[in-house]
DNA sequence: CCTCCACCGGAACTTACGGAGT
DNA sequence: ACTCCGTAAGTTCCGGTGGAGG
């Protein structure tokens, strides 16, 4: 193996980035990340010992009861599932138990049947080819793997809506109901959902096998908000760089956003960034109310960036108009005009009609029903965020130059 | 009270693609 | 070399619909 050179540095980039950003404000940031999960949980502990009551059996070899969690965004769901299934392994390798295994499956980033079983399999030490294989076939190879390891299997499924809004309930129905095929292994299935209306969805079978036990978190109010912050806040920043006031701002912001803990954490973590972007020694609550813009624009630039092609034009159709159309026609109209000028073959309206319905899933837009009588029924579109944004945001889309060279705007 | 607009939105199908198994 | 498979994006076809205007 080649050793990699060791180049001779001036006022290099990097390292005097490195130097600036080896920071006078963090000690560990990660501590204030999203998926971070922490060693302890401030106002969860309640959910804490039920659901290690209810995975318990495991210990002793048999199968827990399925579980269904609902709650909001932000309200520790994944966190104390985490947590308990975490602590649940190491107990049994404390024990010298090797019967229990773990799978953790964010369905929002497996949202395939497909995918998910990968997960799945992985899990037991399955390696599966990401593609080619029939599903049936990646099924198969998963419950050989129960079989052969005998093992009871937690599957934890986050965010199974998603799943199951593109897939449908085929994969859930399956796994419910695996263990009559299996001689070797059982699985528990954890479902992780912040829809309310989700089990309406779901086959009643499925429904009924899912929820053999529910539960249910409740948001945050801002005292534990505040708690959470500054138990966190502790371990990530070095002492005193936080000016007071800052913990209850960002504690205060949140819980009006329905007691989201992950946005508390975020504005925090950000403001800290953005304070030590600017070298400043303190993290101030100005730097708070900058890191709600940033996290907005940040958020609006991820999304556009990654939209397919004509859901980029769709935008930005709608963001040139000024944010709002009053019905999709008008909007389709201009859309083809766009495209056509740009030398793009325009998409069907029936699929424009799907673009926005996603443009309005990420939140990005609203689309309302609208009924005109006479006139008609249409959706009525308008645009959730700043139009310059998004604009900057398609400026360096090589596809889209032209209509910043050449065009008004 | 009925009609009929301008769409909505479900479902099945197509095409291009990357990749596995045999 | 050939067949089968899943995914993503899009198309085709079509039944459905709330309410202003007659």
């Amino acid at each position: 193996m080649k050793r990699l050179e060791v180049v001779e540095l001036g006022e290099d980039i990097v390292f005097s980035t490195l130097e600036r950003l080896s920071s006078d404000i963090f000690v560990s940031r990660e501590v204030l990340r999203p998926d971070y999960v922490p060693e302890s949980l401030p106002h969860r502990e309640r959910e804490i010992k039920a659901l290690t009551e209810h995975i318990a059996p495991i210990i002793r070899g048999e199968r827990p009861s399925n579980i269904f969690i609902y709650g909001l965004t932000g309200t520790g769901k994944t966190a104390v599932v985490k947590y308990v299934t975490n602590r649940v392994s190491q107990f049994a390798a404390k024990k010298g138990l090797n019967h229990l295994s773990i799978a953790y499956v964010n369905c929002r980033h497996e949202d395939t049947t497909y995918r998910a079983l990968t997960e799945l399999a992985l899990s037991l030490g399955v390696k599966v080819p990401f593609t080619g294989l029939s599903t049936a076939e990646v099924f198969k190879r998963f419950k050989e793997a129960l079989n052969r390891a005998g093992n009871v299997l937690v599957a934890v499924l986050d965010e199974v809506d998603f799943l199951v809004k593109k897939n449908g309930d085929d994969l859930l129905y399956r796994l419910t109901r695996i263990n009559s095929e299996l001689r070797g292994g059982k699985v528990s299935l954890i479902g992780i959902t912040n829809d309310v209306r989700f089990t309406e969805t779901l086959d009643p079978r499925v429904k009924s096998s899912l929820g053999e036990v529910e539960m249910v978190f409740s948001p945050y109010d801002a005292d534990q908000l505040r708690d959470i912050l500054m138990e966190r806040a502790s371990r990530a920043f070095k002492p005193g760089v936080l000016e007071d006031g800052v913990i209850d701002y960002c504690a205060s912001i949140a819980a009006r956003e329905h007691g989201d803990a992950r946005r508390a954490l975020d504005l925090l973590r950000v403001a800290g960034e953005i304070a030590e972007r600017e070298n400043a020694k303190k993290v101030t609550v100005r730097h708070v109310k900058e890191a709600r813009y940033e996290i907005e624009r940040n958020m609006i630039i991820d999304v556009a960036k990654t939209l397919p092609f004509h859901g980029k034009l769709v935008l930005l159709v709608i963001a040139l108009g000024g944010g709002k159309f009053n019905s999709t026609g008008d909007l389709y109209i201009k859309y083809r005009e766009l495209a056509r000028g740009l030398g793009a073959e325009p998409v069907t309206q029936r699929r424009v009609s799907d673009i926005i319905s996603e443009l309005d899933m990420l939140g990005i837009v609203t689309a309302r029903v609208i009924n005109r009588g006479r006139y008609g029924k249409t959706r009525e579109v308008v645009l959730n965020v700043d139009p310059n944004t998004l604009i900057k945001a398609f400026k360096d889309d090589a596809r889209l130059a032209w209509i910043f060279k050449n065009d008004r705007y």
